[in-house]
DNA sequence: GCCCTTATTGACCGGTCGGCCAGTTAATTG
DNA sequence: CAATTAACTGGCCGACCGGTCAATAAGGGC
């Protein structure tokens, strides 16, 4: 509070914003009030307004910044991947997973969004999923993968067990006989990677 | 508003209810507020208070009564199932996935409370997926299915993939080549009974 | 018919909300 | 070294929040 103050209106905004994701993702939108972001990042109401004009805004660039960081480092991921074979998607599931295991906030940002209808976040993941999508469909075509399922619905399996796993980790750590994370994504690996292997009846 | 009025505590409780579910699976928690549930059930604010006590009580016994219904369906479907094979397993994924796609308020509802850190819905899932993954262990011993997985994630792995595929609906909507819901349900399946099958290798 | 319980109402409370605005102060520029 | 710009502050506003309370009225038991 009493620092030497000195102006930096990039990294007041960079400040701003990291109170404000901390809290929306812990709360949610509606739950956090404009006086507790500015608390926490020890600036006035009146400065959060001036740099980003409304609680909406704000929530907006929050998402914004965030996803933009989550699609970069996805992207990157997708992109120096090689050939295109069976390990190839278990690396790129087992990069996935433990990118959602590392990066807890995303993931809850991901879900507030899914609940309040945010359509932009799916733009996103878009692209994402039609390069994940056609690298199974070059294994497809190589005689490794069945060919008999489409690959974005593969895509979709797997994110949506990597996702929901970490989403509704509260829910289920109490079920019975439930292994760590690193188990639970080896015992899915298994059974994914049979199911999606092509057999001599395909 | 200007019926007859005719004193009905239990009724009116369930129109709370009913209007408080509604408003809560659609926007949230704190985005709700008692004036909103009030008006649109046609009673007063006070009402509410008198029946329930708070908001929060209110938001409690909302969450007790849908999640009472869901464990009671749930465990009704897995009551009435005989001899554990790969047909069992498989019609419980398509009965748990064309109930999740029919009751999109549960979905929702489950989705707020995995947010709020809620922990009692999942104490209701315990005993549903112990039941569950019962039968899976039952399948492994009569070597039908592989037994190298732990049951209990072969049940989570269908449970995340249907519920986060509802979850998410409004967010892959727009993926590029996805398909509709009976077609990606179908897909799932053909990969995860695949790969839960035994072979000869196991 | 009377009485007691309780469902139901409307007015009201202190507090917090997002947003606004008139100032103040620190950097930049010419 | 002024002058301009923009970061930043504190105080204020009307609206709305959840909750309370005294008053009202409907129903059921006697």
């Amino acid at each position: 509070m009493n620092e030497p103050q000195t102006r930096d209106a990039e990294l007041t905004r960079g400040r701003i914003l990291e109170a404000a994701l901390d809290l929306f993702v812990d709360k949610g939108f509606a739950d956090v009030s404009m006086r507790e972001i500015a608390e926490r990042c020890g600036v006035t109401k009146s400065l959060i307004h001036h740099h980003f004009g409304s609680k909406d805004a704000l929530w907006e660039a929050v998402k914004e910044h965030a996803f933009a960081m989550y699609a970069l480092d996805q992207k990157t991921e997708l992109e120096q991947a090689t050939n295109a074979d069976a390990k190839l998607l278990r690396d790129g599931v087992v990069k996935y997973f433990e990118y959602l295991r590392d990066n807890p906030k995303v993931v809850r940002l991901l879900a507030w969004s899914h609940l309040e209808g945010d359509e932009s976040c799916g733009e996103m993941d878009a692209e994402l999923v039609r390069l994940g999508s056609e690298r199974v469909r070059q294994t497809q075509e190589a005689g490794i993968f069945r060919n008999d399922v489409n690959p974005t619905h593969v895509v979709c399996t797997f994110v949506h067990v990597c996702t929901h796993w970490f989403e509704a980790r509260s829910h289920h750590a109490q079920w019975p006989g439930i292994g760590s994370d690193d188990e639970f994504r080896d015992d899915f690996l298994k059974i994914f990677m049979r199911g999606l292997a092509r057999t001599d009846s395909d």
